[in-house]
RNA sequence: GCCGAUAUGGCUCAGUUGGUAGAGCAACGCAUUCGUAAUGCGUAGGUCGUCGGUUCGAGUCCGACUAUCGGCUCCA
């Protein structure tokens, strides 16, 4: 589709998803020049080309374009019931999300009741068809139309438009918001919604501003898109690791040990015990990594070198008070001016370098009280981190170096295929929040983002998330329900040798700054497992697995055979258990499988007789009987090659 | 930190208008000795998150605190 724009000049756009992008382009960026824009060549006033991108909405509403429009019309429904019930409400913004809407309100707490009466009432909205009708307004008259409808939070987002632009609204019965659009141009086209659940949250995100009440909905073009959508979601909740870890005994809290404190079972430390000695292996023996061990916590003056007293005082936690004690401490959130401190330890020749350091370090950071979750966001963690010394001159090299490390851990965990990859830069905006200048940030930004070209990597770019001493790669995972976390991160920090007086001596004995690296390579062990639970639904690969087999006996007439099984599997380093109690096969089974256990080896006469085992696998269900020395060749090269096996369809056992 | 919701035996949940606790599963015991998703019977287990208040009487009403959940903000 071709649209003329006012200069003259023509825009094509393609098929379906690009509709959205015609509307906005024609309701936000060329707003004034739309009216003199056409369709297809045609000259058409905007009313024309809105409706018929809108119609090709309605068509192709399947294409997330077309969804943004059904659920932004359906925000504005939303906000229409609102007024209707709780007529004293101020309504503000409401937008299409990725999987929905939401509409903030100044208003008291909307209830689960709430919910449902405006749900009802937005059924009834739709079924009443009204036509939304776009027309402009001058910003004074503009502003004059919001005074007199008591909208205060629109007169604010209108007075900050420029002066003499037109003002788009949006007119559905008695209903008038301040949009630029697009919309379905009819109430009728919202075929099948929900309004998930209410929460509050700040005008413009700002905690020092109103407190709004927020809703949240979804909406769909059809029906079972809707339900398919519930269905989903219902799925997550299943797989949640808050839940799901909890429910197999990987995790647990206590109050009295507090928030963001995750106690860890025998299960879930087996669990990371694993990942832990995976990484450091391949850390040290195959990516030239020297291990380091330092304290936990340190005196408040080497925060103050490495810049963190001033740049993060509030996430630590101190122990102490500068103003009576003489020694202020603090725990660590970090480990970098641990680690730079063993490099001092010895002084560095350029053929020292790279000189890359790894811990696994625990860490604290004292998180606001609302912003812990499960094992995502906790206040004491274990990260495998690592710090490179590295000359100028090895930067890109031991950068992709540590990417490739951090794609193989990925790729063996199975987790290469979810994440996304991100360029985090600083905040031109706001610099006085980092360390360097212009100079050092481009700098150092472009030779992450060529590390991410050189890897042929899709990645985003972000302005403020970068550290304050340097930019980051961030390699991004998000839980079941879309909410993204940094699993593992890269990071050049060309700045902080200096506060430090970190140096090597080059081929001309002279002193020279090194560049460092900070890197994760698996990250976080904690937010790792959580993705793990969540990835898998608890059915980890075998490798990861806290119990890997299960010896079932048939009655107590074979637990002699059946300990000697187990020895074996324990003699070749697989962890097992045997379930000598005196119930039933079948039940035995049952439990096995509700835990999610990969392998069961049933044993019995027969077995005892041919020295066999039967197998019964999560992956083939029963597989038939092996010799052990057969099955024992199997599991272990599956565990020594961290096979990822595929599941059997899910069974449901009640 | 902010807003809202929630808090009953190991787990999942009942508990009517306030009259001082109930089920299923799990655990334990006994019987059963069993061939691929639940054997039967029995026993024990809770000062109802903590503290305070209202009341003749509080799991139930009120307040504070703590924790959990959903968000906001923040972040590995």
């Amino acid at each position: 589709m071709k649209v003329t724009l006012k200069d003259g000049s023509v825009k094509e756009y393609g098929e379906a998803k690009s509709v959205y992008e015609i509307a906005k382009d024609i309701s936000e960026g060329l707003a004034r020049v739309a009216c003199a824009g056409g369709v297809d060549g045609k000259i058409v006033d905007l009313r024309t080309v809105l409706q018929e991108v809108c119609e090709l909405n309605i068509i192709t509403a399947n294409e997330p374009a077309g969804l943004k429009v059904i659920r932004h019309t359906a925000s504005h429904v939303l906000a229409q019931a609102v007024k209707r019930l709780f007529p004293e409400a101020k309504v503000t913004i409401g937008p299409a999300i990725e999987d929905g809407f939401y509409y903030d309100f100044d208003a008291e707490p909307f209830s689960r009741e709430d919910l449902d009466r405006l749900e009802a009432e937005m059924k009834k909205i739709i079924k009443e068809g009204h036509e939304l009708k776009r027309f402009t307004l001058p910003k004074e008259e503009a502003i004059a139309f919001m005074k007199e409808r008591k909208e205060p939070f629109k007169v604010e987002l209108i007075e900050e438009l420029p002066e003499g632009a037109e003002i788009s609204f949006y007119d559905q019965g008695e209903f008038v918001d301040l949009c630029a659009g697009p919309h379905l141009m009819n109430t009728k086209g919202i075929k099948a919604f929900k309004l998930t659940s209410s929460s509050m949250a700040y005008w413009r995100g700002d905690s020092e501003k109103a407190r709004l009440q927020r809703i949240y909905g979804t909406a769909y073009n059809k029906k079972e898109d809707l339900a398919a959508h519930l269905e989903r979601m219902e799925d997550a909740k299943r797989r949640d690791h808050n839940k799901l870890g909890r429910e197999m005994g990987l995790f647990t809290t206590v109050d009295v040990i507090g928030q963001g404190l995750p106690l860890f079972t025998p299960k879930g430390t087996k669990m990371i015990m694993k990942l832990q000695r995976w990484i450091e292996d391949l850390e040290d023996n195959e990516w030239g990594y020297v291990r380091t061990r330092t304290p936990l916590m340190a005196k408040s003056d080497l925060y103050k070198i490495s810049g963190h007293w001033d740049h993060y005082k509030d996430g630590m936690f101190v122990l102490g008070d500068e103003e009576t004690d003489k020694e202020v401490l603090a725990l660590r959130p970090m480990t970098c001016p641990f680690q730079y401190y063993v490099y001092k330890n010895s002084q560095k020749s350029y053929r020292d370098l790279p000189y890359r350091m790894s811990e696994t370090s625990t860490l604290f950071r004292s998180e606001d009280s609302g912003e812990m979750h499960g094992l995502t966001r906790v206040r004491q963690f274990t990260i495998s981190e690592g710090h490179l010394v590295i000359r100028p001159d090895q930067a890109e090299e031991e950068l992709k170096g540590c990417f490739d490390l951090a794609y193989y851990v990925l790729k063996t965990l199975g987790l290469e295929e979810d994440v996304t990859y991100r360029l985090s830069k600083w905040d031109p905006q706001n610099k006085k929040k980092y360390l360097g200048d212009e100079t050092y940030w481009n700098t150092t930004q472009e030779a992450l983002r060529e590390v991410l070209r050189e890897k042929d990597i899709d990645f985003v770019e972000a302005d403020g998330e970068a550290a304050f001493y340097g930019p980051k790669i961030d390699i991004q995972a998000k839980n079941v329900y879309g909410k993204e976390d940094t699993m593992i991160t890269i990071q050049l920090d060309c700045a902080i040798a200096e506060n430090f007086d970190l140096y090597y001596i080059d081929q001309n004995g002279e002193k020279v700054r090194p560049y460092i690296i900070h890197r994760t390579s698996m990250g976080c062990y904690e937010r790792t497992l959580a993705w793990l639970i969540e990835k898998y639904a608890g059915k980890f690969p075998t490798w990861l697995c806290p119990e890997q087999v299960r010896v079932l006996p048939i009655s107590d007439k074979y637990e002699a055979y059946a300990q000697e099984v187990f020895r074996e599997l324990k003699a070749n380093g697989i962890d097992a258990t045997v379930d000598s109690r005196s119930e039933k096969i079948g039940f035995k089974i049952r439990e096995a499988r509700l835990e999610k256990l990969p392998y069961m080896l049933v044993v019995g006469q027969q077995e005892e007789a041919d020295r066999t085992v039967s197998v019964r696998s999560r992956f083939l269900g029963d597989e038939g009987s092996k010799t052990l020395a057969q099955f024992m060749e199997d599991i272990c090269k599956e565990i020594r090659t961290k096979e990822i096996r595929k599941e059997l369809p899910q069974e449901e056992g009640k």
